[in-house]
DNA sequence: CATAAGTAAATAAACGTTTACTTATATTTG
DNA sequence: CAAATATAAGTAAACGTTTATTTACTTATG
């Protein structure tokens, strides 16, 4: 038996995140993806159901997962409150950086109702991604240290800041001079930090 | 001569959001739309040059600039910084609340790339959109009473949570309780205006 | 050599847009 | 002041292209 091509399989993700990323998540087709790919449009259909599947998978393990991966590197919920947060920051800042494809079709989540819907379904199914940091949360709340909101407040007020600054990263790279720098994350950081906190 | 039908004009505009929001921007089609809309193909070639064109100012007439509107009702740049950010903040809350179409959209806005680039040149040609709000950043850093970052910085603290906050508030109405009511924007609000202030 | 992975080419449906024609009305004319 | 006219708005149907997906076949390897 012939086995899987595991280089095909990687190469259609990574070209499928750089389509998107450079036409539009409305600009990716079957075979546009395999052309870029070098390989049949049917190969495709080897690895997914169809489109909605090879999406859904992108969006879930490629992009999801790895970004849950490096944003709890080195974080542990037994950590000082603001000295978890800033390594939150810190991490989705320097994985984002490197991963501009991958940034592109994360922010296509909070707009594409067939990647939110799948979101929704693998949050209720497999239990929450990002649950140590919502533990984290919870934990800082009973202490009393930040402000007693429900987790879905606390991850709006401290996190999407990190991903509307992560956006101005990549504007300014068009732009002459990089003015969001790790410093001033960092100074952003303590800002949400400070607004938390009691 | 015949007269433009304003009534099918704003058929396309209001049946077009309500699509994007119900099945996503990259199932939007001209022949749906048309369908929808109970007019021919060609009406909507006679009102937008193409698709692009639609979109584009499907986003920046009918999004960007109701929104822009709607969010300076009652702000005066002279207000009190708290004052004037709790304003901000209800407006684009009750907007939002009512134009959950216009909601769906505006989230593309920070995907797709034609209404990104749209976006950004706007902003160059017709002077800034939101130029009160920046102004009101910019006035508030020299009176030393917020923290001296670039306006794309304010924004990105100030703001994002609100649009996150808005994005909860949508999803809880598909679940049994409504968490994200007036009062937990108001003190949210009042986080943000705490980490900003010096 | 069995078998799943892979390809090239084809399928029907849907796409954005256009063609050829009809309709409604502001203006001109009798 | 009403009938005629000019003309852009509108329609139904079609255009060629691209879409997602499949068929019929070939290839690589346990």
């Amino acid at each position: 038996m012939r086995p899987k091509s595991i280089e095909k399989e990687q190469a259609i993700r990574t070209i499928a995140l750089k389509i998107i990323h450079e036409e539009g998540l409305e600009n990716l087709s079957m075979q546009k993806l395999a052309k870029a790919a070098n390989i049949s449009p049917r190969t495709i259909y080897i690895k997914y159901a169809d489109k909605e599947d090879l999406l859904i998978k992108l969006f879930i393990d490629e992009v999801l997962g790895e970004y849950e991966r490096a944003v709890l590197e080195n974080f542990d919920e037994k950590m000082d409150f603001a000295e978890g947060i800033r390594r939150v920051w810190l991490n989705t800042f320097r994985y984002f950086k490197n991963n501009r494809h991958a940034f592109a079709l994360m922010q296509y989540g909070n707009s594409s109702p067939l990647l939110n819907k799948a979101f929704k379904e693998r949050n209720i199914q497999e239990g929450q991604f990002f649950a140590p940091i919502h533990k984290f949360y919870k934990t800082n709340i009973s202490k009393k240290i930040i402000k007693n909101f429900p987790v879905e407040v606390c991850r709006a007020l401290l996190m999407s800041p990190i991903f509307n600054l992560m956006n101005e990263y990549f504007e300014h790279l068009d732009r002459p001079k990089q003015i969001i720098t790790e410093k001033v994350i960092l100074e952003s950081c303590d800002v949400v930090i400070k607004g938390m906190t009691i």
